[in-house]
DNA sequence: TGTACATCAGTGAACGCGCGTTCACTGATGTAC
DNA sequence: TGTACATCAGTGAACGCGCGTTCACTGATGTAC
């Protein structure tokens, strides 16, 4: 059952890595918790930087399990809010796997996992703009929540006594500062307007693609 | 020559680490590079993690140097603003030092060092707070900015092409969220009133340190 | 259906290496008389 | 002023250790005739 003790040395890793920080993962510890010796290792993940790898896969993995598992929300906003709390809290239960996912350079495998989950965050961001509420380029607003969200995640696995609001105020700030309100009924300042029609943009069968990026260009240059 | 030697060590394991990044300091690297036997390290600064300390300290004090050189400016907010670009200036131009920094646990001495750092930032946004002008309390703005800011530094540092307008729509995203427009001229909101009352508090004569404490209670009451 | 053989997951033992650290020392510097 | 001695910064060589990794192997499982 090669499947079996696969899955077996996955689980001692991921637990180690839990409890004890990167450091506590070695292949000798990982090999010992699993009940197995160290060469078994080599046979189904090729080298340490293999297990790493597949573990760090696993914990993107697991997470987006939970992201997926979140109810739909109507209100866009509302929706990319719960993320951000989900988000946070998966980060501070799990300090080492949040570190080992964002910290290291990230390998192929990891790398695509992560982009899975950005990608579900960036939808998020993509509902807001086709709203026609979102007030910087998508692309901005996705770098800017991911860096505040991750600050914020370290912030409050460091602190001994965190701030209960951190958090809230953090994702406020961020949202306060990337979507407008409702749009009022009334027509939307030119700013807004272009994001709006940018995010559309790829969706529009009225342009051909040279077109599109030309118009995606010169509507950018009038996002803030 | 002791002092000298010292300084040789310091700065040779400063440059490992720049270049290479933690696992690139190691007691055997540092004395080669040093022109130093190993049992040098050890007799001037007791261990290894004694020299790291010694190095993060180093690159705190520098750290400090370069912010008390930035010239004041009337405007607290716009104080606070300069002093944001420095530090994320400083950071993403020194990213191994930044991670040793703030990712360690820290040890008393470079604890001290970090905390000096802080009280820096602590009167920036005091002043902001004396100025009537802060909308959340102190602990709060600090805790927020702090978090944002390293957040926003290693966004930039990983990011193979970061977004040019991510550290400034950061930037104005926190103060946005933390302070209030000019105060104009008519009177506060209760709020914004009971934080700026609350920095003025411990310069005040007019109470006891328990009704200090006790008012300053009151205060955070009706703070956000 | 039974036997001979190939495949392959996992074992037990060992490799070389760089690490942090320590030992006994040497030679220069400063001090007491 | 000169000599004897103590101090102490730095040396050269070695220690034991845990690490990642590899080797030759064993025993179970599946397959061909």
């Amino acid at each position: 059952m090669s499947d079996d003790t696969r899955e077996r040395i996955i689980t001692a890793a991921l637990r180690l890595l839990t409890e004890g920080g990167e450091d506590a993962v070695s292949t000798r510890s990982v090999s010992a918790a699993a009940g197995v010796q160290p060469p078994t290792i080599y046979r189904l993940f090729g080298d340490k930087q293999g297990l790493l790898d597949a573990i760090a896969t696993r914990g993107v993995l697991d997470f987006l399990e939970s992201k997926s598992a979140l109810p739909a929300v109507d209100d866009p906003v509302e929706d990319l809010r719960r993320g951000w709390d989900l988000n946070i809290e998966l980060g501070v239960a799990n300090p080492a796997l949040f570190a080992l996912m964002y910290g290291r350079p990230s390998t192929p495998s990891t790398h695509e996992a992560l982009n899975a989950g950005y990608a579900m965050l960036a939808a998020k961001v993509h509902r807001i703009a086709a709203a026609g509420r979102l007030r910087v380029p998508e692309s901005l607003a996705l770098s800017l929540i991911k860096a505040v969200g991750s600050g914020t995640t370290q912030a409050l696995i460091a602190a001994p006594e965190p701030d209960p609001s951190l958090s809230r105020v953090a994702r406020e700030a961020v949202i306060a500062a990337v979507t407008t309100d409702e749009p009022a009924g009334g027509t939307p300042g030119p700013a807004a307007a272009a994001i709006t029609l940018s995010a559309a943009l790829p969706g529009l069968d009225a342009f051909s693609a040279g077109e599109k990026s030309l118009l995606d260009e010169w509507l950018r240059r009038i996002s803030p």
